[in-house]
DNA sequence: AACTATATAGGAATTATTCCTATTTGTCAA
DNA sequence: TTGACAAATAGGAATAATTCCTATATAGTT
């Protein structure tokens, strides 16, 4: 699982260093979709001096390389997925838990001809929203 | 069209104030999924003295209320959109530009089971994601 | 082992959002 | 129509989230 980590970084000319290592890894554990701050709190106590500000920016770097995902929100902190394959969401509206799931259906509905031709799609995902168990019993 | 404005704001208990009249009737002329500072910076210019407090208040109530729905993003400021119809979503990864689209197909899907069993779906939409026009040229 | 471009830590700055409080204003009922 | 009162507003302060800045350190190459 690592492999993609350092395949990614080569083609992209990235640096393998021990803060990037630890924040992948502590990523790919990560089953909550952690914003940046969470994944900060974990890694502090591995790596005691490492800043936010590099957790940050390394979360958003391997974004852009594709080894993980800015989930959708609301404007709430940025959320990641370490899941990059196709997959869906049900996002509670009250708790804001996200929780991944997977549809043959979804995963092969059409892309529109209306959109196909005015825009590049890079990736397709349903987004169910509502409430979840617990905050339904409210 | 202000049916509803007035119809949900009596129904939940609201004022009408005038401030929030011409937030209402901002939004629903915009075309563009606009930030509370986007609406604030266009409301000023008929009523002065109006805080940004107020108007971003005033979305987030009317959000609540279901007269406006806020737009799925990626950590960025929340973007509003006066569409609550259902219809589904294109979205920019580069300029952020958000598209909206129709299409039955996407609006008859069925919920999988294995959601609908623990939580109660209030919401389906489709985000599509990729480049622009305008940003696939670069 | 030395070089160099890249990455990091730490803190400051910026941006977005929410909170606080005194004042004002819709709304309802008399 | 008027008074009472709960709700809403303006304005500024506080907080939260993110990004920027810069001196120092380091990975990857030669």
């Amino acid at each position: 699982m690592m492999e993609i980590f350092y395949r990614r970084s080569k083609e992209h000319g990235l640096k393998i260093t021990p803060q990037r290592t630890a924040i992948y890894q502590e990523l790919l554990k990560a089953k909550d979709h952690p914003t940046a701050d969470v994944i900060y709190k974990r890694i502090v106590k591995k790596i005691p001096n490492i800043s936010f500000d590099t957790v940050n920016r390394t979360l958003l770097t391997f974004s852009k390389i594709g080894i993980t995902n800015v989930v959708e929100g609301y404007g709430q902190p940025k959320r990641y997925d370490p899941d990059i394959a196709v997959h869906h969401h049900f996002r509670c509206l009250q708790c804001n838990t996200i929780i991944d799931f997977h549809s043959k259906d979804y995963d092969s509905m059409a892309v529109p001809d209306e959109i196909k031709k005015q825009f590049t799609v890079i990736n397709k995902k349903v987004v169910l929203e509502g409430l979840c168990n617990k905050c339904r019993r409210r």
